[in-house]
DNA sequence: GTATTTGCAAACACTTTGCAAGCAT
DNA sequence: ATGCTTGCAAAGTGTTTGCAAATAC
């Protein structure tokens, strides 16, 4: 893991845990409803300040959906979503597929595209400087 | 155009007008900008109500890039997006690119790709009954 | 013991809703 | 004339901040 100068509180080690076993990116009511199902009554300040660290230190990804809201995993090899966009199933693609990926997804994954997003993030010729 | 029950308010001419001249997505604050710009003083409600029924209609698109807020831009065909985590400038990239993406856009287009994210959105088999 | 972490209250940013007044056709 | 559109006020989400109390080490 990386070497951070943090203190294992519960509500660290519970969240850190969930996603962990958690397959898809999960949004903060998701983790303070486990946190409830385990009795932990941890505040939602902390919640998104324990994301925060984590996103900071590089240990979880932050995602969207267009939802209007975040979703967070932990960081894995690179990967693509499938959302249903009609119960929100979320699965994930592996791959570092390019080619003709609407087309294999709906054969191989029996997900029918409706659409995708496809966005770069990086430094533009002026702020590589 | 589509066919629709739509009036000609001074709003949706400038807003429509603006997204047709502007080639990246806006979003809710810019249009505003631009509103006033040309001394139409319009509530920042009509324009999300104005941008909600352009979306409804599938006139505009409506996109997010990690920022926690929506940005609108006309339907066309298909792109993707580079966004500069540095000063926030956003190309559009034609395509139906899908193959050394990342390395041809950063011959191509010299811009530094730091990330992608690529996210389907449809139906998952079990609500494509 | 001490610096870090938490909870509470409050604020903030973005977006949506209810309702009465205003306007395009 | 009338139904669509707007403005205002308010509320609804999701997220962040300030500060004092609690806690891990």
């Amino acid at each position: 893991m990386v070497k951070l100068n943090l203190k294992k509180t519960p509500a660290r080690l519970a969240i850190s845990e969930f996603l962990s076993t958690s397959n898809t990116p999960v949004d903060v009511e998701e983790i303070i409803k486990h946190l409830r199902a385990q009795d932990l009554d941890t505040n939602k300040v902390t919640v998104y300040r324990i994301l925060d660290f984590l996103f900071k230190n590089q240990i979880i990804d932050r995602v969207e959906f267009g939802e209007g809201k975040y979703r967070y995993e932990l960081k894995k090899n690179h990967h693509h979503h499938l959302i249903c966009t009609n119960c929100g199933k979320i699965q994930d693609v592996e791959g570092n597929l390019v080619e003709n990926l609407e087309k294999n997804i709906q054969k191989d994954k029996n997900f029918q595209v409706k659409s995708h997003s496809l966005e770069f993030f990086g430094l533009c010729l002026n702020c590589q400087k």
